[in-house]
DNA sequence: GGCAATTACGTTAGTGCTAACGCAATTGCC
DNA sequence: GGCAATTGCGTTAGCACTAACGTAATTGCC
């Protein structure tokens, strides 16, 4: 499932897809049954058929929609011959919504249809189907709190003032080597016994071979890195590229790039080269930007499982970083 | 909320409110970071933009959503200036969506919008956020491998097909007595010390001063419980009524008050009441529905603090059983 | 009493989506 | 090759809901 992928992005698709599941299978079982309503109506009778004669607006505020949606249901309702409206005696503007007898008669008999409908839920679900309920309720809970809208601009604000910094590797950050990489190995493939190596241990099978390690910073937390492999004399790997999911898209992987390269030209290298798998399409996208050029076949005698692209240096291929000046204006180089 | 007291049967509505409020939020967030998109149009552009040059329904697939909604989308982006179609050179049914140079660059400016709503999500939503991702996760799949309607017309059928009996007390249902009445007490008051002692016990303060306890079983399994406690010399007290959230609606609290009524009838009982909480619509709706008639105030010296109605039996304000005769016909007095 | 603010409700326009249909192109099969 | 089935897409009608507005009645305040 792609929109599985997108994590808190895509929230409000995903929600909306399972809610009509829910509505489309009641239907269905209410179809099959007999049963002359729709789901739709479920929350308005279910509340007239526990508190009876109640205006529209309570009923709306109780579950949750406007006051114009109960409205407009309650007209289906009437014309179902499920429901009466009634003039408030008191107060001349109050409508009370009110079962007829065919209504309560309906819903009476439907008792053991809801109660199948819960134990079916029970049975396909199992407990996720509680999970979800219970974080249902905790999030409706959180957001009533804490609006969603004010902590994303908050976010926002914060992002737009923290500096975003490539540093070099110092030994305090070597857990964070691990965990970068880690992330999306673990996400896309698996770890590979060299991998395991390496990661763990990058003064030795990066730096004292004569590779370098880079760093992102952004207000002060460590979001992503990139290695540089000394492979053989003059011939350079880059590898080791990895962003904290919750960080992509601010430039970061490129900034990376941009100072892997660099360092590459310092020590005036004759070939850069990296290899990739073709799953990674905006990892390639942006390999391809910072002056990458795709080779035809993989390179001979790779040490990795999951590579399938191989990669090459070109300096005039190069183009220019996407997120404009701004934010290269932004970045410094330290450590 | 009135909607998570329904538990499963609402799960659409709720999930389509929160789907809604995250759409909303998203919005919001575009509009004052002055960015061109709308929350809906999000997962075909991301698509799009990991992608490009996809056909109508690869999109569609992807996100889980109709061709003609992708169609009619696409519409939009194309005004919008962000999207593009292009004829499909090879097949010409298709018509390839390609974001325009407008519309990555918009996607790329996006980048930290993105990471700001992960964020906000993350700190508005906290662990329940996870949790209800995970949640979103397991249930969808759960959701392929086992069809919703065909559990809930399983249950239906066995439903049917399961008889429900009234059965009176036995030692070995001594836990059930607790368990279906501590549920609801636990759900709407808390439990009273009072309550503790009498339903740990009941043989000694329910039988022994010559109550009765009655059972619901459907299908072999306890569903509900009654009791009739003896107050005085031809006094009874009824009391103790629960049934299992999981199977209300099927008549069974009904048919253990008749069970309970017919006893106090059989032992030539003078009076027969019951306290209760205003609280409990549906089970006052069906008290007064058995022949139990509201009185003005609470009864003098009431032993429980959550009692706030007082409700007398008389015999000819009954009224018959609303699940009618089918029901009826199905129930059958043992033990 | 008089007048503004509020409350309760209905109506209308518009949005986002689906189902259903139709057309064009491709594929499969004899 | 010829013809049916399938695939890909666009269009239309319709549904559920909201936002925005208008109307009627009530409440609050001087």
């Amino acid at each position: 499932m792609y929109l599985a992928s997108l994590g808190e992005l895509a929230l409000g698709s995903r929600l909306k897809a399972l809610s009509d599941h829910f509505y489309a299978a009641a239907d269905e079982v209410y179809r099959s049954c007999g049963a002359p309503i729709e789901s739709r109506w479920f929350p308005v009778l279910r509340y007239l058929w526990e508190h009876d004669a109640t205006t529209v607006s309570e009923v709306a505020t109780a579950i949750g929609q406007t006051h114009s949606a109960v409205s407009q249901l309650a007209d289906k309702l009437v014309r179902a011959g499920l429901v009466k409206r009634r003039k408030d005696a008191r107060d001349g503007r109050r409508s009370l919504l009110v079962l007829t007898d065919k209504g309560r008669g309906a819903l009476t008999s439907l008792g053991p249809v809801w109660v199948a409908i819960r134990r079916g839920a029970m049975a396909s679900l199992g407990q996720d189907g509680l999970t979800l309920l219970a974080a249902l309720d905790a999030c409706e809970k959180a957001l009533q709190e804490r609006p969603l809208v004010a902590s994303i601009l908050a976010e926002h604000a914060a992002l737009g003032a923290a500096e975003l910094e490539i540093i070099s590797y110092e030994p305090a950050l070597k857990e964070h080597f691990y965990r970068l990489n880690a992330a999306w190995l673990e996400r896309y493939f698996r770890l590979e016994d060299i991998d395991r190596v390496v990661l763990g241990d990058p003064g030795r099978y990066v730096l004292k071979p004569g590779g370098a390690i880079f760093f992102a910073r952004l207000g002060g937390e460590i979001i992503g890195t990139c290695a540089l492999l000394h492979e053989s004399p003059g011939v350079y790997e880059l590898s080791k590229m990895g962003v904290d999911e919750a960080f992509r898209g601010l430039g970061a992987g490129r900034r990376l790039l941009d100072a892997a390269i660099a360092e590459f030209q310092r020590r005036q290298g004759r070939e850069l080269f990296l290899e990739s798998n073709s799953r990674l399409k905006t990892a390639l996208r942006m390999y391809e930007q910072a002056g990458f050029v795709m080779q035809p076949s993989v390179r001979p005698g790779s040490h990795y499982e999951r590579a399938d692209v191989y990669m090459v240096y070109e300096e005039n291929s190069r183009r220019p970083h996407p997120l404009g000046q701004g934010a290269a204006k932004r970045t410094r180089r330290t450590g």
